[in-house]
DNA sequence: GAAACACTGGTCATGTTGTCCACCGTACTC
DNA sequence: GAGTACGGTGGACAACATGACCAGTGTTTC
């Protein structure tokens, strides 16, 4: 077995479709990509069996929603406690979209949204009123100069 | 200014029913939630519309194409260049999944991913190879405490 | 009271889906 | 070199979902 390639050159530009034009169907894909339909098909379950697609989840914007504010908090925690009692916390409040453990400490980055500035230290105490949070400090962000994006990547990984 | 509620509970339901099974079509979505196929559909129109749901791609793992290190790296970056210099710089990385200039010296925060951390030094070297970058300290995600998500918002927006 | 709006429940032609099948190369194994 | 597994092809089929309509009804707003 030579170098796990995850994914190939027709599984990155099936991707790239799907990614364009999510409603298209399977059908519409095959046609575009010059392949059989079955081949689509077969490609896609092996991608979602593999796990490289998760799903076809519908992206939601925070900021229409009327989340406008984003950011990123760091976390300092009580080791003793444990990460995950703290993760559990996390998960409770809806305005944290994501938090990860990191290096240089053992602390904890967190991705929050809030409706405004004065809404975010409603986020913010709500996070450090906690036993097992000791201090928090965050950044807010900006402006996106790069929005998430996976694409690149896929293609970077299938050489499409 | 419309935006009073930007979503009610029929929005978040058919959002989280979506999120759950995406490739459920528009008819079973309205039998699930007993209303009339039009009314979904009229649902589904308006959130496009007003930017909530921004698509139906693919989410994509990067770990399952082989990229098992995320990193968050702050860049400090010579403030002459401006930022959209380095935000172009940046969107030329495929690495670079997402970036934002933050608060606390206009300083920019990247999520980056990696093969490996031997990798990640290969990434870090493409960033700071680049004059608007004066310099990168990079801390790795070791766990996800809480993944990405935007359900538990939603359903806080919609009172469902 | 009228207008605007959202939802219902129904129709229609059209296209897509899931699931079969036989067939054909290539690559690998013994 | 023969046998076999695998991935892709191209075709078939019934069942279903889609987008586009429509008239009718209730609710809210001016």
């Amino acid at each position: 077995m030579t170098s796990v390639s995850p994914i190939d050159s027709l599984d990155a530009r099936l991707i790239r479709l799907l990614a364009d034009e999510p409603r298209i169907g399977i059908l519409e894909c095959a046609r575009r990509l010059h392949v059989a339909r079955g081949t689509v098909q077969a490609r896609l379950d092996k991608l979602a069996a593999r796990g490289v697609i998760q799903g076809f989840g519908p992206d939601i914007d925070a900021a229409a929603l009327g989340y406008r504010v984003t950011a990123f908090v760091t976390l300092e925690i009580r080791q003793a406690g444990g990460h995950d009692r703290v993760g559990r916390h996390l998960a409770g409040i809806p305005e944290v979209l994501e938090a990860h453990t990191v290096t240089g400490g053992g602390d904890i980055v967190a991705r929050v949204v809030a409706r405004d500035n004065a809404d975010l230290q409603r986020v913010l105490d709500q996070i450090v009123g906690y036993e097992g949070v000791l201090r928090a400090s965050s950044v807010i962000a900006l402006a996106e100069q790069v929005r998430y994006r996976t694409l690149p990547l896929v293609e970077a990984a299938g050489g499409a």
